[in-house]
DNA sequence: TAAATAATTAAGTAGTTGCTTAATTAAGAA
DNA sequence: TTCTTAATTAAGCAACTACTTAATTATTTA
């Protein structure tokens, strides 16, 4: 899950919220960050390695532009946890009810003593 | 995003999955996990305090349960983030259909010169 | 060609993280 | 009370992270 390490990151999940608005150049990123060129850079081979970014030549600037399936990883895996979680959830709830019935019996059963 | 940076280590993610399954002592955890009760109990707290999990005790034990709402911060960040990035999707298409009708009504035109 | 601009790579560092063992706290069993 | 079990807190440490400045690479402009 290198896209979730990636965008715990504060800095790094900023620019992806950026990215989705518009792609941009890895300077307009820096202008935007109040960060180095180089820890832009940096955090841009981090979202790069994660699959979260690909990065053209356009003349000396380099357009960063968000890849669509980059969060797929960590879209499914919080579908299937919550799944199995509601799963866990309906069960209880199944065990409640089963026992509200069978609590139900037995007071019917006491009251027609 | 305390619950981003919580789930970004692959023990605690591991962790949030078991416990989505059923909720379970920090000792059968320690079992589960070849690692120390200290480091156990440490990821713990780390979940506790990103509002994952819940600790309550029961003798000298201290049952661990998901907490419901927990994942719920990082499901809207994707959720709004995957949005903006459809809608921006959306654009661009809007856009290319746009140049494709540009395009057509010029080959029409020189067509019938 | 030289100077300017855009970006990256290199090297170093302070702060954080994930572990460990040792010590401590608390509850149940003998 | 003493021993055992369950868990946490304390202290220390190696590895990693997010920065920095300096140096390097590549492209455009004068």
């Amino acid at each position: 899950m290198q896209s979730l390490l990636a965008i715990a990151d504060p800095t790094r999940r900023r620019m992806v919220e950026l990215l989705a608005i518009s792609e941009r150049t890895a300077g307009e990123l820096v202008r935007e960050f109040d960060l180095s060129a180089p820890a832009i850079s940096q955090h841009l081979n981090v979202l790069r390695e994660a699959g979260l970014v690909s990065t053209r030549a356009e003349g000396q600037s380099r357009i960063q532009t968000l890849n669509p399936d980059g969060l797929d990883e960590l879209e499914d895996w919080l579908e299937k946890t919550l799944s199995v979680w509601s799963r866990r959830l309906d069960a209880l709830e199944r065990e409640l009810r089963a026992e509200d019935a069978a609590n139900a019996k037995v007071r019917k059963k006491k009251s027609s003593q």
